[in-house]
DNA sequence: TCGGACAAAAAGTATATACATGTATGTATG
DNA sequence: CATACATACATGTATATACTTTTTGTCCGA
């Protein structure tokens, strides 16, 4: 019997939350089928009607596919938000008809500052996996990525090959982001930047500040310099499509 | 009592359905309270939680508000994502305290540029209207904001005195916004944007086009340029509270 | 071996019931 | 008159129960 953490929310956003959790850490891998619901009522304790609000729901955002009779599986990657897409920068790059080529400067794991902790609302300072990835667009540097992620949700962050797969790519495979923010802004690029991005010091460069959750956890912080004369972020969306 | 439709659809997509079709032809109107859940229940001789169903999807979609212990109520039109609110700058400055103030610049009505009227996707060159507004935070320039404005949708945008309305409420108001397109560069600041911004000729700018259609046709464009040092744009997205 | 009957399993729907929580309002009490 | 309390009513959550619908696998007989 498993006992759902005593927040003060709703059962049935504890067991969504417990879903999506099994769902992130690859506990419950993408190719089997997902427990029934009168098994998860058996393990959590909860009624079955509560076990399937949880499910209906989960269902409903897209993070989970149901067959009646069959099961309940994992549904395939979503078709992401305008939002959401902003930074694959290599699909991007490649969709354009454009070469695309990574250089990985860092890849390591650190105790982060205070203020990044803070940033991950973590209880107490535990380390963390950090990249710095130069993305080049037919061997013109366009984008500094930098990135910090919850070694919880992603264990073997630090021992990819990143040259290979997109970090963006290999993120979104390890686990399900429901929920993200955005700050971007404007700013000269400093000494280092100018370096990696091949332009001026002080040059016009586009910032792009990016957390993302699963579940109630913070799983990853980016920090994406672009380089402002090389790239801009487009979107095109309609509100016009709801249920 | 109420017999809702015999046709072979679960229960509670017919009392969503039902629901719906009060409110489109307006027999609920707009401002009164929805019957409540009890009263749905003598009325259409179902179990609560099938009623309840019905009204916390319909709410989910968007359509309902609900208060505990008050009532259910249809929404306001429609709640914009964050993508669109992002240039409402008006409301920004005012939800963070801060005090708002726009100077007009022009407002004239034009010939379009042959690269405007193909923006437009004009089939011959018609006049539109043109504006150019600096916004202020606490008198402190932050925004630059050139519009264009299809006369056809807003034929009177030129009379208007945008120093009391901002562009945006007014647009807002004038036609509803069915698609959005925003592109975001980072770009210095010539010389008479700097002049505008009380900022220096080079400084870092956010610059935002955007593109907005009613239906298939394009209803304005603008070009929003934000001091970088100043401004920043936020969003943050939950795909599973939408949809 | 093929095919149908049957059973088991899984999600889908519907109801009755209970209690929790938030809001508005009337009423008694100081 | 104002405050506190009681009450009614609204939505929100949780459970137990029952039945339906769909799929899948199995067993048995022709």
């Amino acid at each position: 019997m498993i006992t759902l953490p005593d927040t003060a929310s709703p059962l049935y956003e504890k067991v969504k939350d417990y879903i999506l959790t099994n769902i992130g850490t690859g506990k419950w891998s993408k190719d089997r089928k997902l427990p029934s619901e009168n098994e998860l009522v058996a393990s959590l304790g909860v009624s079955r009607m509560t076990v399937h609000r949880a499910l209906r729901e989960l269902t409903a955002a897209g993070f989970l596919t149901r067959l009646q009779g069959v099961g309940t599986f994992i549904a395939p990657p979503r078709p992401q938000s305008a939002l959401i897409e902003i930074n694959n920068i290599a699909a991007e790059i490649v969709k354009r008809g454009n070469r695309h080529r990574s250089e990985v400067l860092v890849l390591e794991t650190i105790m982060p500052t205070k203020e990044l902790a803070l940033s991950f609302e973590f209880p107490k300072r535990v380390s963390i996996h950090h990249s710095v990835v130069v993305n080049f667009e037919n061997d013109l540097p366009v984008q500094l990525e930098e990135r910090f992620v919850n070694p919880t949700l992603i264990p073997d962050y630090d021992k990819q090959d990143f040259s290979k797969t997109a970090t963006y790519d290999y993120l979104m495979q390890k686990t399900p982001v429901t929920e993200v923010e955005h700050i971007i802004s404007a700013i000269p690029a400093d000494a280092e930047t100018a370096r990696h991005l091949g332009i001026d010091v002080g040059a016009c460069c586009l910032f792009l500040h990016r957390r993302t959750w699963t579940g109630a956890v913070v799983a990853t912080i980016s920090r994406l310099t672009y380089a402002g004369s090389r790239y801009s972020l487009g979107s095109r969306y309609s509100p016009s499509k709801n249920s």
